[in-house]
DNA sequence: TTCATGATGAGCCATTAGGCTAAATATCAC
DNA sequence: GTGATATTTAGCCTAATGGCTCATCATGAA
């Protein structure tokens, strides 16, 4: 999940992808890069849940997928929680230290 | 930056750095790993700014920096931002068309 | 039908990731 | 100074990543 966000091309496909659904064609132009090895890309986003992708005819559609930012967001936050709290431990303990030094 | 979130070897380091500093030794303990390979994840987080390391004595300490997190949420966030931008257009859109239908 | 176009399949190649062992270094405790 | 402890270095191995070309397939347009 994170690997995907892992490689640049692929951060900047959700970027795009962020505005609205987009071709396989469509989104490989700004790129570099020889169509076979972009599709790399575009399968391993969808593996990976970050994008959905249907085919009509010979044209094929990603969209982006809310859950995946969601579920990255998840880790983050719990990071993010845990970090904090012990932060917040540390203030406490620092406090009590500093009120226990002034009453003496 | 993702990349190093990319292995769950990686994000249980972190998880577990999350509590407080920890040592090489102590952080390895859990794994059933050559201490060299899990050295190279130490590195690798070092180097792309998720911990701060400091040697004494023959004791090398971590510590989780809080900038990457920061860092990783702010992609996140935009990403969000856009998403939900264009998700508020999409509503509005709607609604219009709806407003329209209901004068026909 | 024929041709152009959008996407794929197959397979090659160089680099990186992520694991290992064996040996070296640097402290610390006696 | 000897031995145990905590890393660290060097180098090897396999599989996965991210790129390429060339050949194919499927569909839309003329």
């Amino acid at each position: 999940m994170f690997l995907a966000l892992a490689d640049p091309t692929r951060r900047a496909v959700l970027d795009r992808l962020a505005e609205g659904p987009a071709s396989v064609g469509e989104l490989a132009r700004p790129f570099a890069m020889a169509l076979p090895s972009f599709m790399k890309h575009i399968r391993m986003l969808e593996e990976s849940g970050w994008i959905a992708t249907r085919k009509q005819g010979r044209v094929r559609t990603c969209t982006i997928q809310r859950r995946s930012l969601a579920a990255a967001d998840a880790w983050l936050g719990r990071q993010r929680a845990v970090w904090e709290a012990r932060t917040d431990r540390l203030e406490r303990l620092v406090a009590e230290l500093q009120e226990k030094e002034e009453r003496e």
